[in-house]
RNA sequence: GGGGACGUAGCUCAGUUGGUUAGAGCGCUGCCCUGUCACGGCAGAGGUCGCGGGUUCGAGCCCCGUCGUCCCCGCCA
């Protein structure tokens, strides 16, 4: 077949925008053969493009050249339709289609280019695995889902960059080849040529480049930072993602707050959905204690404290250890669980640290009918609502270096609140059709409305704050004080002072923002004073020489008069996941990896010559 | 590093207790069709049952190994 050539043509409308107002208009479209209807001496073709179908009609009777054009139209060939719109008869209007009152008479079609049978189609609502997704991904990206995500991750960045700009932020880049910098994980490494032996690392983050801006002056940096960490992925974990990075001078905490609901909502707003601000605040202990988990998702009712509902011989009688957190997990509208159903949740609960749970208040009712009450009185439980009590187990002894402080919850208490928590995420993803507060999302993110005006969001995105996170974790292994976070987030000033008697009372001004049991981001205010940041190198057993050797130039850096500074980073993909009601950041990646970190589309990674690695300095233990 | 699910036509999947020539829908090819929009009708092509080994008279099915995709634990503040 001989194509068609371009020509002087140029396309008038999208596929997208004809209306009946359009009607009598000469039009140009340009696109894909979405479908092909073929009658005979009628033929109907639907032309997509970025922006939506048209449908395209030959006649051979109005044009021999045109129809024996669209005979040999197959799909995904890219086409131009020269024609006049015209109003469908009432009959054949298509209610189901955007443009479905108008219809394409073509006076004449060009076969721009033709196409290889696809190996699944875009048209199509069925979708092919991910495999075969992933290796074909200029396809997969053709169909309008994921246009449409891709929409939304546009109108996000762009609402974001607009809001930040317009509150004095500036966008600025920092370096891709970089040095390690303190995140926890491992670090994609670039071999220098030049250097034999030594390596830049891809950012894990924009950390210390950030913070340093700040120390010269910038006042209030962005950026829209892409990221890159080499661990194990997850559907909501890829190796390379994006961030929305910020850092600002003398901010209080709930400068930096104000700043991200701001662009949150209007990231919201630029796809039709409003979120009220301010966003709500718990601290960790509060959110373990209430949820068990320190991303809480508030579409569902919390954790309630039920120990004063037993007295000691009744904990005595359950063995329940009555020095650990009794509490009772709430889901509404489960209904009761059949023995099945209760043998089925077994899995779903972690019992490694000592806890365990009550499903059966059937039984706790005749055993104990005071107990269980009290327990569905203050856990509110209706009738049809599910609800399981959890506590520790008396009978498993943990052998707990537990380290119990002052005001803060310990090991072991964290360990129920924890399986409490976990065990109330999994049943409530289990029993998702039941409770149907997840619909809610759905509902809200397929909304028909977001085209024309806005959505209330309030119920079906629910953004909390979790503050004053533990400055240190307790290294099981080493017996050593680590930090929770990266060693410059600064702790409360008024817990200092215990910083080396009582390492676990201390509290970080380090916060997270977190979304539908989802972590959208998290940063803090940071160390500006060189002494505290020494203080602190020594409370994690650091050396001042180890310190100097890995962060010398920033030490250096902190010493010529560094303001307060503080900041965050919000996940770009995580949000957009949650925008486009996906359940994978590959389906807000326009080119993502499998979860071994591979590209299937272009075959990365791969071995490469003898000759480069020679140049590299760099020999393969195998491979 | 560990656990689980999946792998059969281009795609989505079925395939009984191990038994003759491995099926369906969609897609594809050809022919027919002037109002379809998931068009319709007739005919047809299309298979290394992921790969390797084993058990067996006989393996898509059982066993061992291996590869790939997905999910989870560890890991990732």
């Amino acid at each position: 077949m001989t194509l068609d050539f371009l020509g002087t043509l140029q396309r008038t409308h999208t596929c997208g925008e004809l209306r009946a107002s359009d009607a009598g208009k000469s039009v140009v479209l340009l696109g894909w053969v979405n479908r092909r209807r073929d009658h005979g001496n009628l033929i109907f073709l639907d032309l997509r493009d970025r922006y939506g179908i048209s449908q395209v009609v030959l006649d051979k009777d109005l044009g021999d050249a045109a129809h024996a054009k669209a005979e040999q139209a197959r799909p995904e060939y890219v086409v131009a339709a020269v024609g006049k719109v015209r109003l469908r008869g009432k009959d054949v209007v298509n209610p189901k289609m955007a443009t479905g009152e108008v219809e394409i008479v073509a006076e004449e079609l060009r076969i721009l280019n033709d196409a290889k049978v696809p190996p699944f189609s875009p048209a199509e609502d069925a979708i092919a695995n991910e495999e075969v997704r992933l290796k074909y991904r200029y396809l997969d990206l053709r169909r309008p889902e994921m246009q449409h995500n891709f929409e939304v991750r546009h109108k996000v960045a762009l609402a974001v960059r607009e809001y930040l700009s317009g509150q004095g932020f500036y966008e600025i880049e920092t370096p891709f080849m970089t040095r390690s910098t303190p995140e926890g994980a491992r670090d994609y490494l670039v071999p220098s040529r030049v250097h034999p032996g030594n390596f830049y690392a891809l950012p894990q983050s924009p950390q210390l480049f950030k913070q340093i801006l700040m120390i010269s002056g910038m006042d209030r940096y962005f950026q829209i930072a892409r990221c890159f960490r080499d661990e194990d992925l997850r559907a909501d974990r890829q190796p390379e993602f994006t961030q929305i990075d910020l850092e600002m001078t003398f901010p209080q905490q709930e400068t930096v707050f104000r700043i991200v609901e701001g662009f949150l909502s209007a990231a919201f707003k630029a796809v039709g959905i409003t979120l009220p601000t301010p966003f709500p605040q718990i601290t960790y202990d509060e959110a373990m204690r209430n949820y068990g988990i320190d991303k809480p998702d508030l579409r569902l009712p919390g954790l309630t404290d039920v120990k004063s509902a037993f007295t000691a011989e009744n904990l005595a009688a359950l063995q329940i250890d009555a020095s650990l957190p009794v509490v009772a997990l709430r889901i509404p509208k489960v209904g009761e669980l059949s023995r099945k159903e209760r043998d089925d949740n077994k899995p779903l609960f972690d019992t490694r640290k000592g806890a365990k749970y009550i499903d059966d208040l059937k039984r706790l009712e005749k055993g104990f009918p005071e107990a269980a009450a009290k327990v569905r009185e203050l856990a509110q439980g209706g009738a049809d609502d599910l609800l399981i009590v959890v506590a520790g187990d008396a009978a498993t002894h943990i052998k707990a270096s537990d380290t119990k402080s002052a005001g803060r919850l310990s090991e072991r208490e964290i360990a129920i609140y924890s399986a409490a928590g976990n065990f109330r995420v999994e049943l409530a993803k289990k029993y998702a059709d039941r409770h149907g507060a997840f619909a809610v999302t759905d509902a809200a993110v397929n909304s028909p409305e977001r085209d024309t005006g806005l959505t209330d969001g309030s119920a079906a995105f629910r953004p909390i704050w979790v503050t004053d996170f533990p400055m240190f974790e307790h290294d099981e292994e080493t017996g050593k004080w680590m930090p929770s976070h990266h060693p410059f987030t600064s702790p409360h000033e008024e817990d200092m002072d215990r910083l080396v008697s009582d390492p676990a009372s201390v509290r970080a001004r380090y916060y997270d923002v977190a979304m539908n049991g989802l972590e959208l981001g998290s940063g803090s205010i940071r160390i500006h004073q060189q002494q505290v940041q020494q203080e602190i190198f020594r409370a994690l057993g650091m050396s001042d020489e180890e310190a100097r050797e890995r962060f010398g130039f920033f030490l250096e850096a902190l010493q010529y008069g560094t303001p307060p500074h503080g900041g965050i980073a919000l996940g770009l993909d995580r949000i957009v996941m949650i925008l486009a009601g996906a359940n994978s950041l590959r389906e807000v990646i326009a080119f993502p990896k499998t979860a071994k970190a591979i590209d299937l589309m272009v075959d990365a990674p791969t071995p490469v010559s003898e000759q480069q690695l020679r140049e590299l300095h760099i020999r393969p233990t195998k491979g």
